[in-house]
DNA sequence: AGTATCTTGGACTATGCGTTCCAAGTTCCC
DNA sequence: GGGAACTTGGAACGCATAGTCCAAGATACT
C-alpha cells in the first residue's frame, strides 16, 4: 500500500458539519452542493470517503447517536438519587429549544419523521436507538425503584416506555412550538407520574 | 358570471386523495407528476383549483386536521366519564399503527418535522393545531377534576400539555417502532399519572 | 530524479422537478 | 346556431438535482 493516499481534509470534522446540516435542513432540504459548500471539500472527495448522499446521511445520523444522546444515556448510569437524574434528563430535553432556537429538533426524530417509510436502513437505525435509550431508561427505573425514590408498584419496563414516548413528544412539541414553559410543565407532571407517593 | 365554468371533477375528491398521498408519503416525497397521477385531473386543473404545490399541502393539511383529528377532540365533550374519553383517544392513537400499516404517522407531525423551520405557514398551522388540542384538553381535565376522576391537585393546563406531548410521542415512536404492545404500556402508565389516587 | 498511486477540483451528464403556456374541447347564454 | 367564458390535457421551459469522470497535482518509494 502507497502512501499517497493521504486525505488533505479532517474527515470528523467533514462528518461533523454533514450532521450538523442535515440536523438543521433534513435529507432532502440538503442538497450535495450544500454539502460541497459547508464540508469545504469536492464532490470527489465526498463520494470516494462517505459513499453516495444515502450512506453520508446514515453516519452522520450514527454520529449524532453517538454524540448526541449517548452523554444522556450514560447520564442515567450516574451515582446518586436516580430521580434527579431522571430530572435532568428531561429538563435537558426541555432546554434544547432555547439552546438550539433554529427550530432544528432531534436529527432522530427527523430522520424518522421524514425518511419513514421508504429508507428502511434509517428506520432500523432509528427503532434501535429509540432501543438503546428504552434499556437505558429501563435500568435506570430498576434502580429508582430499589432505593425507594421511584413508585415499585408500577411496571419498570412500561415506565421506561413512557418515558421513550414521552421524550420524543417533547421533541416534536419543542420543534413545532417553541414555548420553553409548555415542556416545563410537562416535566413536572411527568415526574409527579413515577415518583414514590410518600 | 357564466355557467360553463363547471369543474369536471370532485373537487373534494381530489384534495382528499393529496391528503392521502401527503400523509403517506410527505412534501418532498411526492411530486407533481404524483399528484396528477393519483388525483386523476391534469396540471392546469390542479393549479387553477388548488394554486401552487404549497398551497395544496396546506389545504391537505388543514383538511386532514378537520377530518382526523377534529373527531377526537369531540370525543372529549363526551357526556359522561372524562378518564374514559381520555383513555379512548390515548388507545385509540395506540391502534393508529395497527390501522395504518404503511407507518404513516400523523399528517401534523410529518409535516411539523418536514417543514420547520422553512415553511413559517405550515408551522404555524401545526402549533395552532397543538394548541386546539391543548383547549379540547384543557376543558376535559377541568371537567374530570370537577367531577372526581381525575387528579385536582395537579394544574390542570399541565396536565393537559402533558397529554398533548405525550400524544405526540405516540405519533413518532407508533410511527418509528411499530410494537403495538409498546403504546399500550404507555397508555397505562400515562391514566395512571392522572387519576385521582383513591 | 522518476514513476506509480492516490486525492482533488471542477466540468459534465442525465434526469426529475415545479411551473407556465396554449390550442382544443365543452358548456351555457342569446 | 353563434359566440363568449371557462376547463382541460399535454407539450414545453428553465432550473436544480444526484452522481460520474478525467486531467492535474501531490506524495512516497526506488
Amino acid at each position: 500500500m502507497s502512501m499517497a493516499d493521504i486525505k488533505h481534509f479532517d474527515e470528523a470534522q467533514a462528518l461533523r458539519r454533514a450532521m450538523d446540516l442535515f440536523w438543521r435542513r433534513g435529507y432532502d432540504g440538503t442538497s450535495l452542493q450544500d454539502l460541497v459548500d459547508e464540508l469545504g471539500i469536492s464532490r470527489s472527495s465526498l463520494y470516494s470517503t462517505f459513499g453516495d448522499k444515502d450512506e453520508l446521511f446514515r453516519a452522520a445520523l450514527e454520529h449524532y447517536c453517538r454524540v448526541e444522546a449517548g452523554p444522556r444515556h450514560e447520564l442515567l448510569q450516574r451515582p446518586g438519587s436516580v430521580l434527579d437524574a431522571i430530572r435532568d434528563l428531561l429538563t435537558g430535553i426541555a432546554a434544547a429549544p432555547t439552546i438550539h432556537p433554529d427550530r432544528r429538533g432531534c436529527l432522530v426524530v427527523n430522520a424518522a419523521m421524514e425518511r419513514v417509510p421508504g429508507d428502511p436502513e434509517t428506520a432500523a437505525a432509528v427503532a434501535a436507538q429509540l432501543g438503546r435509550f428504552e434499556s437505558a431508561l429501563l435500568d435506570a427505573v430498576r434502580r429508582g425503584q430499589r432505593d425507594g425514590e421511584l413508585d415499585p408498584g408500577q411496571d419498570a419496563r412500561s415506565v421506561a416506555r413512557f418515558l421513550v414516548t414521552l421524550v420524543q413528544g417533547m421533541r416534536v412539541v419543542g420543534k413545532a412550538a417553541a414555548d420553553p414553559a409548555m415542556l416545563e410543565d410537562v416535566v413536572g407532571v411527568a415526574l409527579g407520574a413515577i415518583r414514590r407517593v410518600s
